[in-house]
Formats: structure tokens, C-alpha cells, sequence
DNA sequence: GTTTATTCTCTACAACCATAGAAAATAAAC
DNA sequence: GTTTATTTTCTATGGTTGTAGAGAATAAAC
């Protein structure tokens, strides 16, 4: 009853009126927690607050999320499901350093899109710390993307791109916490700030591992 | 009336006792604070959980902090200068690239009081995103630190044991990102991991800048 | 023991929260 | 218009929180 499906919803036999397409109002939802938190900050996504900012009053969020935990959990995979997709697009056709570059200028927080996404992520680290299934989601999204990290870097390897005298896995730790390190600074850094000179750092980096 | 010192709690003048020193208890305070949320989390840190953890009945903590918002904030900031005096002290008597990687090691979560340290400071930077004075106590820091850092690499500059051909200002940006990343790893591994492989990580980005 | 200033406990309160569920509104199908 | 299943509003409830303040407990000084 909970988790209609798309199928589910457009069953067109039945003459049932049924107008809203679940999963797609759960997408709506998720981003009016997504605004709420990166204007606001976590404390004031309240269940009251989420449904205003999506349009509809305290109680229509139950059907589509059952309780806030749901909601909240639902919100913070979509924000990581969505930065994955994007690092996917932007290296897509790409190897090596070349790919390494625009993965991580994906990841980076360099416009105030990215900002506001490093502003979901801190409260979601600090919710993750208690919570074994949110620190589940990171750490699945962060072993995803040291293993493609590892995978530009052999590239880059095998065309004498990289001759740093030190073991790709550790290079990939390295970068890795890097741009985590990166949305923390993004994140605390007063209103309209974007340039941290994050992307010289990136610059600097990949220098490095040419050269060494 | 709030705000006693040292100084005007020992009055030996008049006949009045006097008998909790307001600076300790505060310290005492915010220690079961530290415990409280390195134990449980931000969310279990109530003014009610922490007189509980220090030994006291609700009310009790007033006198010395007028405001949960007080409380946390001098915590927070202890916590800051606590680490910030371990480095001092890491770091005196050496210089370059010994003194830098005595900072990093002192910095870095290797050990369970360090990682506890790495669960108090996330759920700090989560508040201090809607926060500009809280926000402003990390920058503080990471200021300090970023001198410190290009001092050490000057340091070692001059003695030929850098070598890469990046700016220091953007190598210090670098490592301390990569510290701070490496704080978030720890914060949300699973209760006991205390090796994340950190100290290579360290030990590799040091092997660069000598190389390059 | 009495006095006295301080410290702490305890109860109370107003605000806010997530959640529940009854009732109203809605819109397709006939 | 009527029916019907869905969607949404609205009100209520139980719990938790920060804060306030009266009174009890405490311990030094005499």
C-alpha cells in the first residue's frame, strides 16, 4: 500500500481515479527537503516545514513516507545517486588523467549548486555517525568511487602519465579525502562564497603524480 | 554575576563560602558533554543527558552556562584549542618536514581518542553551517593551521627536501583538506576501526613533495 | 547550634516535534 | 448528478526539549 509503483499506478483497467504518480511525488518531496536543508540548515527540515515548502499541509507526507527517518534517508541517497550519475556522464568517453580531472571538478564544490550539495552532505555525515544504514550509503558511494578513481589512475599509468613512486590505492585514499575535506570548507564558508581555490588544488595534485 | 573568574571565586577577604571554582565546572561540564556526543551523538547531547553525565540534576548546569547554545559553543571550541595545544606541543623543537609530519599525526584520527575527537567535530561543522560564530571558531583554526603548515614546507623548502613544483599555499590547502577528510572516514566507520590506512596516506603525499 | 551565602534539586511550563487518524475535498467514471 | 476510490486537510495526542524559578540542601564562619 506504501510502495506503489509506477506500474502499480497507471494500471488502466480498473476504473479507479488515481492521479498521483507515487514515486514521482516522493522525488518532489525529497527536493523540497533538499531546498529546506540547503537554505536553512537541518534543524528547521521539519516534517511542517517539508510539506509547506512542497506545497501541501502537515499530514499528506504519510502516505508517500511513512515516518521522517524514511524521508530523510530516501533524501541524502537521492543527493548521492544524483552526484554519482553526474561523475558517470562527465567521464564517460574519457581515461586516464583526462578522466580523473573531470571526475573530481564534478565532485568539487565550484559553483553554488555544489555548495548547496556539500551543505546536505555535512548533516548527513553527522546523522551518519549514529545511524550503521546512512554510514552504509556513504561508505558504498565513496568504495564506488576509489575504485574508479583506481581505474583512471592505472590508465593514466600505462600511458607514463603517472610516475608517482607511490601505490595507487594509497593515491586514491589521498584524493578521495581530499574533495570530502573540500565540501567541509565549501560548506562552512559564508553565503555566496564559491571559489576556495579548490580547482588549483586539483591542478596542483595531478601535477604531482606526473611528475614524482 | 555569570561570568565569575578565577580571580573572584578565591576572594580570602570576606566570610563568604564559596566552594565550586566556576572555570573548573565548566570544564567538568563540558566534558560529559565531549562524552556525551562522542558516545551517543549531537542528538542525545540535552541539557538533561549532560547534568546526568556530569552527576548533577537538571538545573544545575544554568549557573554556569546561561544557554544550551552557550554550553555547546564552549565545548566545541575546546575541543579546537585542546588539539590546537596537542600540535604546539607536537610540533615544538622541530621544524620541516619532521615538524609537518608530527602535525599530521597529531591531527590525524589514529587512535580512539582522536577518533572520538573526529565525532565531535562533524557534528560541530553540521552546526556550524547556519551558525557564522561557530563557523568562524573553525575557520580561526584553519587558519592557524594553514600558517603552520607553509612554515613547515618553507622549512623544508630551504632544505631541499621539497621539491615539487607547486605552490606551498596550494599544498597546504591540499593536506589540510586531506586531514579533514580523513576526520569525516573515521567519524562514520563502524564503533573499534581505528586504521584507515591514514598514516600512509601521509607518509605518500610526504614522498611526493620530496620527489616532484 | 546559628547564621548566611551559595549550590543544587525539583517541579513546572511553554514551545515544538513526529505521528495518527477522522473528515473533507477531489476528480475520474458512469 | 451520483458514485467511488484517492488524496489532502485539519485537529489531536503523547513525548521531548530548553528554560525558569522556588525551595531544599550544603558548608563555611562565628
Amino acid at each position: 500500500m506504501d510502495n506503489k509503483s509506477l506500474s502499480e499506478n497507471f494500471r488502466g483497467v480498473a476504473a479507479v481515479p488515481k492521479i498521483v504518480d507515487h514515486d514521482e511525488r516522493r522525488l518532489e518531496l525529497v527536493d523540497a527537503t533538499w531546498r529546506i536543508i540547503a537554505r536553512q540548515g537541518l534543524e528547521s527540515a521539519t516534517m511542517r516545514e517539508i510539506a509547506t515548502e512542497a506545497g501541501f499541509a502537515n499530514g499528506a507526507l504519510k502516505p508517500y513516507f511513512p515516518t521522517k527517518d524514511t524521508l530523510l534517508e530516501f533524501a541524502f541517497s537521492h543527493v548521492f545517486n544524483r552526484t554519482n550519475l553526474r561523475i558517470a556522464e562527465v567521464t564517460a568517453g574519457r581515461t586516464g588523467l583526462d578522466a580523473l580531472r573531470a571526475f573530481c571538478l564534478e565532485v568539487l564544490p565550484l559553483d553554488e549548486e555544489r555548495v548547496n550539495e556539500a551543505r546536505i552532505v555535512v548533516p548527513f555525515w553527522q546523522k551518519a555517525i549514529n545511524d550503521r544504514q546512512k554510514a552504509a550509503i556513504h561508505q558504498e558511494s565513496m568504495a564506488q568511487r576509489l575504485v574508479a578513481i583506481r581505474r583512471f589512475l592505472a590508465e593514466a599509468r600505462d600511458r607514463g602519465n603517472v610516475r608517482a613512486a607511490v601505490d595507487d590505492s594509497i593515491l586514491a585514499g589521498q584524493l578521495l579525502n581530499m574533495l570530502l575535506g573540500a565540501q567541509i570548507e565549501a560548506a562552512l564558508a559564508p553565503e555566496g562564497q564559491t571559489d576556495f581555490g579548490h580547482a588549483a588544488q586539483l591542478e596542483g595534485y595531478l601535477a604531482l603524480l606526473e611528475r614524482a
